[in-house]
DNA sequence: GTCTAACGTTAGCCACAACTGGCGGAAGAG
DNA sequence: CTCTTCCGCCAGTTGTGGCTAACGTTAGAC
């Protein structure tokens, strides 16, 4: 069975990280808020294509989004990193103490893990 | 050939994580080794595709092989989450702790913002 | 009203990533 | 030695993500 534990909130974070040029979009905009036009300048790629890189960060809720007259400003979301944080934690959550987990290494030996 | 040509960077570790099978792997053998086997005994895709994943993995350091005769025992490499941390943490760097970043978005009017 | 600027949206194309199936190599059992 | 198990590698197919180009929409200037 592979019902999986349903995440979807953290897939679409990671899934939305996964590509540098987001990831530099999100660090133009961590400071400060840049219009799309601004942040498209950033890159030789078309504004189209930069804009379907705000939507997906947009998605992943990375980004806020204002507008301005015909603007749009957008702005990184901190508090996303600070959750995708704490994915990771529970990522490693079967074995968040590490230095405990080393020790077991040491002498795996005794497990009475189901799975 | 040098050994470790390849250094791993981040966007191999992203890009690794951004697959939901990939953190289900690294969830299992987070605490303990598994076999290839095991490993792709507990997704209902074939052998050879839970293969393709763990090299994946492996390519991005996030895995230890070990090989036992025939079997090759997986684990999860902790040091890498722990730089990928350390990757987020540069990614936000300009406002790392959110405590003080939600007091400088009060008084943003410090800034050379115009608006 | 018209015109322009700043965006998002859609359709279509192309490259890559994930999958399946078949094959071959390495280690242990007989 | 053969036979089986365990596993990675190769070839081919399918699905998906990122790209461009053309179009639609909104807001302001005239």
């Amino acid at each position: 069975m592979t019902a999986a534990a349903r995440e979807p909130d953290t897939d679409d974070v990671f899934r939305a990280l996964a590509d540098p040029r987001r990831r530099q979009i999100l660090r133009l905009v961590a400071r400060e808020e840049l219009a799309a036009g601004e942040i498209a300048a950033a890159f030789d790629v078309t504004r189209t294509a930069v804009s379907q890189h705000l939507t997906v960060l947009r998605s992943a809720d990375l980004l806020t989004e204002r507008r301005d007259g015909t603007r749009r400003l957008y702005r990184a979301n901190p508090d996303r990193i600070a959750a995708l944080r704490t994915a990771l934690d529970e990522l490693w959550a079967s074995s968040l103490d590490l230095g405990r987990r080393l020790v077991e290494a040491e002498r795996d030996a005794g497990e009475g893990s189901t799975r």
